[in-house]
RNA sequence: GCGCCGGUAGCUUCAACUGGAUAGAGCGCCGGAUUUCGGCUCCGGAGGUUAUGGGUUCGACUCCUAUCCGGCGCACCA
C-alpha cells in the first residue's frame, strides 16, 4: 500500500530489491517495468515511478470492479491466502491444580486466535493442551484436597504448610468429591492416594475446561503427562537420543548466580543441548534417577514430531522464557531440523481497576481467576483486549475502560460499525446475506469510499503478514482502523447531505449498498478469527 | 553474572505491513462543527535526533555491536 498522500492503489518496491543483482539503477529498472506492466496487465490504469524507484499503480475501473466482485463472491473466505501447512499449537497447558487465572488468559486467547488465523488462511491446525498431571505439585495438590476433605468430614484443622494449596476452590473440589464418591474412604492419604488423585485431577480439569469454554476456547487434543510416563515413551526417546550420541552420562555444573547450598555431584544422564544452541546441557534425571520434567517434555515433543506436523508452536508465559532454548534444542535434535519449532511468549498482563493494580499468585490463593474477570467484563471484550497489543509487550488491562461505550473501547467501536451496517440494511428491508454484484456503470466512487476500498483490498495482506509472523494482534488493529474510516465517512453525512447513504428510508447512493457490504464482510471475517461476536443490534 | 523481551510525541497507552517513500493512532492540550440515518460523535492544529554511541547500505524504528534504563527467567521444581 502506498502512503495516503500519493493517491495510488498499489505500490511495489520490486525494482529496489532487484536492482542490485541485475546491476542496474533502481530508477531505470522501474521505468522498464512500468512499460512492461502497462502493456501486459490491463487492470492497471496508471503507473508512476516515485522516490528511489517505487512503482505506484492505479487500478483501472475494471480492475477495481473485478476485485469488488471477487470479494462479494468469496465472502467468508475473502482474505484467505490458501496456505497449506499443518500446525500443532500447544497453549494454556495450565497446571491441573485449580481453575484458570488471569495470567493464563492472554496465552489462551492468543493461542486460540492464532489457530483460527492459520485455519482461516488455509492450514490444518491441531489445538493442543498438555496436562502436567505428574510430579510433586500434583502430590501437594492431592494432599491439599485430602486435608480439606478431612476438614469437612472430621473437622480436622487444615494445616498451615508451605507446600499446600490454600485456595478456596480446593474446598469446593473437596465438597464435590465427597458428594459424588460416597464409597471411597478417606482414611489416610497413602491408602486412597491413587483414587483421590484421579478424581481430583478430573475435578480440576473440569474447572479449567469450564473456564476455557466461557472464554470461547476449545482444544482438539488433551495430552497427559502421566500417559507419557506410563507408556514408557521417555525411555524410548532417551534411547533414540543415545543412539545419535546426543546424550552423555556426566555431572552438571553447579547452578550459576546464587551460591550452591545443597549442591551434590551426582552422575546422571544429560542431554547435550549445548550442541543445539542452548546455554548449558540439561539433566534428564533427578538425583534419585527418575526422569526430570524436561525429560518428559522431550518425550512429549517427540510424540508431536511423530504425528507429522510441519510446524510446532508453543505459546508460553513470560516466566517460561528460560525454558525455550532447551526444548528447541530437543526438537531440532529429534527431527534433524526438519520440523519448524516456534515459541511465542506472552508478556505479563497487568490488571487495573480504577488505577489500582492487582497482584496475583496461584499459591497464595488470592489470585484473580478467569471467573472473577468474566464477572466484570464479557468474553468479547476480554478477547479483543488481550490481543490489542503485540505479544512481546506487557499489557495493561483496565476493566473499567472496556465497559465504556465510546470510541476508546475498540471492541465496541468495531461491533458498532457492524451493527450500524445492519441497521441500514434493515431500513432498506434487505439482508446482509443477499447476493449482490456490481456493474461498471454503477461504479462511481467518492473520495471516502476510495479510501475505504483501499483498506479493504489490504485485508488479504494483513492476514498473510499476521500468519507469517504469527502476530494475530494485527487483526484488531486493522479492524479498528477500518471502523474509524467507516464511522468517519458516516458522520460526514451529518455535515453534508450529499454523503448520506439513505434518506427517508430510501437508498440514496447505489454505490453505498455494495460498499457497506464489503465493510461488513471484512469485519465479519476478522471478528470470526478473533472469536468475538457481532450483534446485529446494540 | 548470564539469557530472553521491551524502550517510538507532554503521556505508567501503543502501531509502523518479513530493510522502503514525509514514523502513524489514542489520551491529554488548543480551535471549530454537530444533537442526528443510531447513543460522548466528527473535522482541524500543535507536539519526534525512534533510549545513547558506533557499524552494515542506495535506504535503518527494523539488521550487527557496545552502553544505559525497565520487566521476566536462570533447579535435581513444574
Amino acid at each position: 500500500m502506498p502512503p495516503d498522500q500519493f493517491n495510488f492503489d498499489l505500490s511495489s518496491n520490486i525494482s529496489l530489491v532487484l536492482a542490485k543483482q541485475n546491476k542496474i539503477k533502481p530508477n531505470s529498472l522501474a521505468n522498464l517495468l512500468k512499460d512492461l506492466l502497462l502493456k501486459k496487465i490491463d487492470h492497471f490504469a496508471k503507473i508512476e515511478v516515485a522516490g528511489p524507484g517505487f512503482l505506484n499503480i492505479k487500478l483501472s475501473k475494471e480492475g477495481i470492479l473485478s476485485n469488488i466482485n471477487d470479494i462479494l463472491r468469496n465472502k467468508e473466505t475473502y482474505g484467505s491466502n490458501k496456505s497449506n501447512q499443518s500446525y500443532n499449537i500447544e497453549f494454556v497447558s495450565a497446571n491441573p491444580t485449580g481453575p484458570m487465572h488471569v495470567g493464563h488468559c492472554r496465552g489462551a486467547i492468543f493461542g486460540d486466535v492464532l489457530s483460527n488465523l492459520l485455519l482461516f488462511n488455509g492450514n490444518k491446525v491441531t489445538k493442543e493442551y498438555y496436562i502436567n498431571d505428574y510430579g510433586n505439585q500434583i502430590k501437594d495438590f492431592v494432599e491439599s484436597v485430602f486435608l480439606r476433605i478431612r476438614e469437612i468430614q472430621f473437622k480436622e484443622k487444615f494445616p498451615n504448610k508451605d507446600n499446600l494449596y490454600p485456595g478456596e476452590y480446593i474446598k469446593e473440589i473437596a465438597l464435590n468429591i465427597i458428594k459424588n464418591n460416597k464409597n471411597v474412604k478417606f482414611e489416610s492419604l497413602e491408602t486412597c492416594f491413587e483414587d483421590l488423585k484421579k478424581i481430583s485431577l478430573e475435578e480440576s480439569m473440569k474447572l479449567i475446561k469450564y473456564d476455557l469454554q466461557k472464554l470461547g476456547i476449545k482444544h482438539d487434543n488433551f495430552f497427559s503427562e502421566t500417559k507419557l510416563v506410563k507408556e514408557d515413551l521417555v525411555n524410548n526417546v532417551v534411547k533414540k537420543l543415545k543412539n545419535k550420541n546426543f546424550v552423555e552420562e556426566g555431572f552438571l555444573d553447579p547452578p550459576k548466580g546464587e551460591s550452591p547450598k545443597n549442591w551434590k555431584k551426582i552422575k546422571r544422564l544429560i542431554f547435550k543441548s549445548k550442541d543445539f544452541g542452548d546455554d548449558a546441557n540439561r539433566a534428564l534425571q533427578k538425583n534419585d534417577g527418575s526422569w526430570t520434567y524436561f525429560a518428559n517434555d522431550v518425550a512429549y515433543h517427540s510424540d508431536k514430531i511423530n504425528r507429522k506436523f510441519d510446524n510446532l508452536i508453543n505459546i508460553l508465559g513470560a516466566d517460561h522464557t528460560g525454558y525455550i532454548k532447551r526444548i528447541a534444542a530437543a526438537v531440532s535434535a529429534l527431527s534433524n531440523n526438519k520440523v519448524k519449532f516456534t515459541c511465542k511468549v506472552c508478556q505479563l498482563v497487568k490488571l487495573y481497576k480504577k488505577g489500582e493494580p492487582f497482584k496475583m499468585s496461584k499459591r497464595s490463593g488470592d489470585f484473580i481467576s478467569v471467573q472473577d474477570l468474566l464477572n466484570e467484563v464479557n468474553k468479547d471484550s476480554i478477547r479483543f483486549m488481550m490481543l490489542s497489543r503485540s505479544n512481546d509487550v506487557e499489557l495493561d488491562f483496565d476493566f473499567e475502560k472496556v465497559k465504556e461505550k465510546t470510541k476508546d473501547n475498540q471492541v465496541y467501536y468495531v461491533q458498532y460499525a457492524y451493527a450500524r451496517i445492519n441497521s441500514i440494511m434493515r431500513t432498506l428491508k434487505l439482508s446482509i446475506n443477499d447476493k449482490i454484484s456490481v456493474s461498471l456503470n454503477s461504479l462511481n466512487i467518492n473520495e471516502y469510499e476510495e479510501k475505504i476500498l483501499r483498506k479493504i483490498f489490504e485485508w488479504p495482506k494483513i492476514i498473510d503478514s499476521a500468519a507469517y509472523k504469527l502476530e494475530p494482534h494485527k487483526i484488531p488493529f486493522y479492524l479498528y482502523e477500518l471502523s474509524i474510516l467507516f464511522h468517519s465517512y458516516w458522520s460526514r453525512g451529518n455535515e453534508d447531505h450529499k454523503f448520506k447513504f439513505i434518506e427517508n428510508g430510501k437508498l440514496k447512493r447505489k454505490e453505498a449498498l455494495f460498499f457497506i457490504n464489503l465493510v461488513a464482510i471484512v469485519i465479519k471475517n476478522g471478528m470470526n478469527i478473533l472469536g468475538v461476536s457481532l450483534p446485529e443490534k446494540m
